[in-house]
DNA sequence: CGCCCCATGTAAGACGTTACATGATTGA
DNA sequence: TCAATCATGTAACGTCTTACATGGGGCG
């Protein structure tokens, strides 16, 4: 069996149809007025990634005619679809996701929630913490290192890196506190409930 | 004439080139060990680049011969190869550079004040400076807009990249006051040296 | 009628990834 | 002698970019 290769466009694409189903031209201009403009819009992108996850089984387009416009291709998730999106968010964190991959790794748990659930995002969020505990004393380490022998714009550059991190750092620490808030107030409707009933 | 196109990687190695000419070898062990992972440390990615950019004229690469380890290609950047360095880093600032390439822009950066000097870097962070202003309203208005659509995790990613966004504001205001704080020290250096001599 | 928006697609070309190939030198 | 490191390269493959093509529908 060969290992289902997507990529990030492709994932990007699983995630919004998991959402809701929607048509090349929707999710194209998704792409181009959301915060998700880091995803290309282009045409000759999207209709390919499109026809690409539909021949691995991972989403089924469906002609539309009902509406008096030109026919239009809405695309759904496949069960399978829904499976390798999932395997995809759940993919244990390595030190290169935060490297070099962090947009993917954000757009993962942006779509963690509803693929796998409020556990599945609070593990994301704790191995991220994790990592990035890891890499920045590494990457600060760097900065003292080489600081004397850079030019200052290419200091200032780094620390600008250092800096990114520090704050990704802080936000993770804060969803993950929002996150156990948002548990806390479930636990407290269910007591609630509990008792009314 | 051709708009000699360069990737990426290309101005990343003319950058580092600049600083010290460099085997491709060398160069794959800067992209491999420090900050700058981003960039791809394959010898497939490296040596085509390296190639192209001579062909271009940009750099030129001779063989050296002392060593009695094999044959290493020691690469040199020409004239045209400074000319282009500099055009890139003084190619103006665009809403999209902020949005999709932010990484070229603190790479432009990185290599801006031995290219072009203190006031081009100056530039580039004033620059810089407005098209941030005028982004994040728009980012923050997206997440107070789509906010009760959006599922928790989709919710807190948005506002990952509004934060990111706000400290690399900071950052940018921190790199111009470092800068200015520089040239009141070299004033006082120049004013000293004057009244001495 | 011309123009813009909807909506889908294709083709050429550039670039990076992965994997393989080569070969010399150093050290265990 | 076997492995690791230095050092350069090539080939196949996938994906994105850019540009073009097509064609219906609404509007001034």
């Amino acid at each position: 069996m060969k290992a289902a290769v997507i990529s990030k466009l492709g994932y990007a694409i699983l995630g919004l149809l998991q959402q809701q189903p929607s048509s090349g031209y929707a999710l194209r201009k998704i792409f181009a007025s959301t915060a998700m403009t880091t995803y290309s819009d282009s045409p000759g992108a999207i209709y390919p990634a499109l026809r690409r996850l539909e021949q691995q089984g991972l989403i089924h387009g469906s002609i539309e005619e009902s509406s008096g416009l030109r026919r239009r291709r809405i695309f759904r998730m496949t069960p399978h679809g829904l499976a390798a999106l999932k395997k995809w968010i759940k993919r244990p964190l390595v030190r290169d996701d935060v490297i070099r991959g962090l947009d993917e790794v954000m757009l993962r748990f942006a779509f963690s929630q509803q693929a796998v659930g409020m556990p599945g995002s609070v593990r994301l969020l704790k191995s991220l913490l994790i990592e990035l505990t890891s890499y920045l004393p590494e990457l600060r380490g760097q900065l003292t290192a080489h600081q004397e022998a850079m030019p200052i714009s290419g200091r200032l550059a780094l620390e600008s890196g250092v800096r990114s991190y520090e704050c990704l750092l802080e936000w993770t620490k804060y969803a993950l506190a929002s996150y156990v808030r948002q548990e806390k107030m479930w636990q407290e409707r269910k007591r609630k409930g509990a008792t009314k009933s």
